[in-house]
DNA sequence: CTGTTAGCGCTTTCAT
DNA sequence: ATGAAAGCGCTAACAG
């Protein structure tokens, strides 16, 4: 049997070395001066113990804990992991960890979850793109400070996020530079805010070439949702569209494996662009043009936001990022009419 | 100026209910019977002054805090991003969260991150492939409860983990009965003890069809690694080798990306397999033949053991599971040695 | 069934 | 520069 030992106070430490838990606190925290002596005699009595401090005692007292909370609607996704990742590593290096909550898609555990995890740390970033948008608003007030994450909300939250609609622009320019005229974009869920940011960029584009029409079909956001859509964009092929714009790479993808079953020429009778440049992109066949984000860096533009919440300094303005254009081979000169 | 209110504390409830604090304590944990007369003015006070526990000092008191930790070498790893996320979603109906800390692939780093992970929680789950064995022995011990993913350790905390050698195995059953008497196994990294699991795979498989000879290539874990093997593999096409099994699925992708470039038939000049299943797999073109893994369900059981643990009960055998063979078109006939 | 009273382990005035 | 002592907000004995 293994004795359950209850580990060392500040107490013990304090009595071992003969001094104050005072001297202790102030020799373990370096605050103000102490005497050479002393904290020899601390450090050593902390060695011979193995004392470590209690956290939990320490988040009473000081009322922090050095945690953090990101609330993400699916943990699956890759933005979203990207983003997590960035932000657990940038976090570390100032010795915060960070606590996730999925609500698995539904909307309407965000806020409970976003109140429930924010309880348990000192700040939390937002991950909530079909939260309506004066919930979430509220809520971002409720669990302030808190940073969200790739959507605009009213209040002092910071914001820090992807300009999809400038990606879209991006992505139209480079399509009419190659001679497209008719586009088809495939929209990712409804309700999704970076859905309505490219529908957003799709809009300005289409003011912006008044020579390009931009056609809107609804589609999804996973590899099947691409697969399936094959079909619609064969008989669009019909109607003169050239190029197809999904709303990420995972659609896309899906797409190009339907479209390669079904003999169907990428780029050659149709060009065909994602959104994210996941890994795989650059691996497909043909190469997907994609749009890149920089997932960890936004992680740590969050933590650096976050931060600077905690230490009660402003947040700094919303930042968003431009995606990066990378053309591959799935964009081609659009094929001439017939 | 927002005003900076100080929360109310059970003593403000205490009061204005009229009890003492220990009647609301007693009535927020519904332990033992009280008065509904009691419990109604406190809920009502509760209600009043919008107050919430407060779960520092809570944690103080009882020496939990409801959070686990999960230390992984790579958050990106989607075989961790799936555990993590079973394990959230199982945790959370438990009313626990999760805490991650990505040890970004740095060993060393292993063992200071798990203490101090495990000093913010309850429990703590290791997933340390590379971590030396003595080593993770005597980190498991030192953080106690812990369960460990997928390798063996010694000591007493539990396993959860994916049979890869037995998935290999009836990887190369599956091969051999297509006719296929000269295989390749691209290895993953050396040091990884799912690789190694996987290579006694191969020599169990090898024992087990005398009639079979299996090679191994050093390769990697990732789209480039199994992309940049494809001249090896294409040379051991000469020799007589006709079926690939890749380290996992995004070995096997890039391989593919590869091989199509080349004009190398697959499944007719050579097949390929996976491992993992990843979602991608499915849409290759050929699609690609894999072993499944239930990571959503390893990040459950590995709650299980966890909840197990922490309540201070026997955390029960360890648990493998079988991976299940998904055959798809990458893998076929072997060609008929010319 | 309810209230009183100790702490949980640490930080932080406030004296000295 | 150091120590004594007062809490942080809560739970859990223990009385009544």
């Amino acid at each position: 049997m293994t004795e359950r030992v209850k580990s060392a106070t500040i107490a013990d430490v304090a009595a071992r070395a003969g001094v104050s838990q005072a001297s202790v606190s102030r020799v373990l925290n370096g605050k103000s001066t102490v005497d050479p002596e002393i904290v020899r005699s601390v450090r050593r009595a902390v060695a011979d113990l193995g004392y470590r401090p209690s956290l939990a005692a320490r988040s009473l007292v000081q009322g922090r804990n050095q945690t953090v909370a990101m609330v993400v609607p699916d943990l699956e996704n890759p933005l979203f992991q990207g983003i997590l990742k960035g932000l657990s590593v940038a976090a570390a290096a100032d010795g915060y960890r960070v606590l996730v909550a999925d609500t698995v898609e539904r909307v309407d555990e965000e806020e409970p979850t976003a109140i429930e995890a924010r309880e348990r740390c000192d700040a939390i970033v937002l991950c909530a793109p079909r939260l309506p948008a004066d919930r979430l608003a509220k809520l971002t007030a409720r669990v302030a400070p808190a940073v969200v994450v790739n959507r605009a909300v009213d209040g002092d939250a910071p914001v820090v996020g992807v300009d999809y609609a400038r990606g879209i622009r991006d992505l139209v320019e480079h399509f009419a530079s190659l001679g497209h005229r008719r586009l088809l974009y495939l929209a990712g869920p409804e309700s999704s805010a970076s859905n309505a940011d490219r529908l957003r960029g799709v809009a300005e584009a289409t003011a912006a070439h008044p020579g390009v029409e931009i056609r809107v079909a609804a589609c999804g956001s996973r590899l099947d949702d691409g697969y399936a859509a094959a079909d619609l964009v064969v008989s669009a092929l019909r109607e003169g569209v050239t190029g197809v714009l999904a709303f990420n790479d995972l659609v896309a993808l899906g797409l190009l494996t339907r479209l390669r079953a079904l003999g169907v020429d990428v780029p050659g009778a149709v060009s065909v662009s994602g959104f994210d440049d996941v890994p795989m992109a650059a691996f497909a066949t043909p190469a997907l043009t994609s749009l890149s984000v920089p997932r960890a860096e936004l992680g740590a533009q969050v933590w650096s936001r976050l931060r600077a919440l905690i230490a009660g300094e402003p947040a700094g303005h919303p930042v968003t990022y431009r995606p990066r254009l990378e053309v591959r081979e799935s964009t081609g000169p659009a094929p001439v009419i017939a």
